[in-house]
DNA sequence: CTCTAATACGAGAGTTTATCGCATTTTACA
DNA sequence: TGTAAAATGCGATAAACTCTCGTATTAGAG
């Protein structure tokens, strides 16, 4: 009955996809976009991923593409949040066993480990990565996904730790989260043997005790 | 009245400037170019840089632009190379104090102080470092400039501790100059005083002897 | 069956990078 | 100093993309 002219579907967050559509054809064309999207990102890499290229591979036309998503920057944005759910997943699940002071170091060396082996499994959460860095609006999603997994390591220490002031509690985690995503990164770069090498250094670096926070 | 057909100069290296040209005044136009494109990312930021801004600024046309650089990443290109070799300088400085293995860790702190200080004194280079992200050629001439990073760690360390084995020197270095840089470009992001607090935390993390690497 | 909203479409508008042929200036050298 | 050759300068426009807009098609409620 209404007559309203055709709302476009608006986006709900910036560098994300519009509001999911409510026609179950319509929920597939959107997963297709983006498996099409990954394979590929995985094929030609993060520089070379053109929207014309989805457009062919996929079928789906170009002005059917910005029904979905309100620029190629949100496709990317989409890609990056479920691997970095993916991601928050893993360091929460690991956070989880940390049941007492000593239980820290452990628990931060698994999370090295889960980041590592979920760039090998994946190759392509590299390009993903790499495509989010290329773009302001994206890079914030990632500063809030490692703001994110600050906090869960913030909770886990205040857990084990109470006595913790919160402002040296919020640096410490953040920077042990940044240093983890960066030496991963690094990692990433080198053959295996040699990142197992970085790695394994790099876990020696990490704090063991709570000392330097009480 | 010209003739012969105009022998174009030949880029010397990918993602840099065209082989420096002879005349005084074209080297003059050369810097003049450089200055404007630093101007504009400091005042648009990295994102928003385009050719036609420099046309716009400098007075000098697209034709004469890629004359002197063969493409846009070729600017920031070049951009980066200057700042990454004040950088290498101040690492270079601050190594050469080392003389015996108790004086690495000062150097390290000392090398992340002058890292941060230098994005401190000239924030247009953070927005460089961020073109150069942007771009697969420019990602790989900073990996460059931080195997030679690594490379001058080794070497200090060599120095005074000439029992370390290449592999494990080479592992060990790349990855701390890695964050160290991880570690700066995250605390560049904060508010000073937050900003000289993660950085002190990261001090401690840095190595305080030479005993897991003998 | 019919009517409306939702979905689909793709030509082309709008941007931005990069090229090409020719004009102008500088240099080398008789 | 005169002149040819090389170097430098120029800007319209080709080329490569992203994104929009008006219209056609399809789904689903009544």
């Amino acid at each position: 009955m209404a007559r309203r002219k055709a709302a476009p579907v608006v986006a709900p967050l910036p560098g994300l996809a519009r509001l999911a559509p409510t026609q179950q054809r319509s929920r597939e064309r959107f997963e297709r976009i983006l498996a099409c999207a990954t394979e590929i990102m995985a094929e030609k890499g993060s520089e070379a991923f053109r929207m014309s290229d989805i457009v062919e591979r996929s079928g789906v036309a170009f002005g059917s593409l910005y029904q979905y998503f309100p620029d190629k920057a949100a496709i990317i944005g989409t890609l990056a949040e479920r691997h970095n759910a993916v991601g928050r997943d893993c360091v929460r699940r690991d956070l989880a066993a940390v049941t007492a002071p000593r239980d820290l170091h452990p628990a931060l060396c698994r999370i090295v480990d889960s980041y590592y082996e979920m760039f090998m499994r994946e190759p392509v959460v590299r390009d993903i990565w790499q495509a989010t860095q290329a773009d302001r609006g994206l890079q914030k999603l990632d500063a809030d996904d490692m703001a994110v997994l600050s906090g869960l390591l913030s909770d886990a220490i205040r857990r084990v730790a109470p006595g913790v002031p919160a402002a040296t509690l919020a640096t410490f985690s953040a920077l042990t989260m940044t240093l983890i995503a960066a030496a991963v990164r690094h990692a990433i770069t080198l053959p295996p043997k040699k990142a197992r090498q970085v790695l394994m250094q790099f876990k020696t670096m990490l704090p063991n005790d709570l000392a330097g926070l009480a």
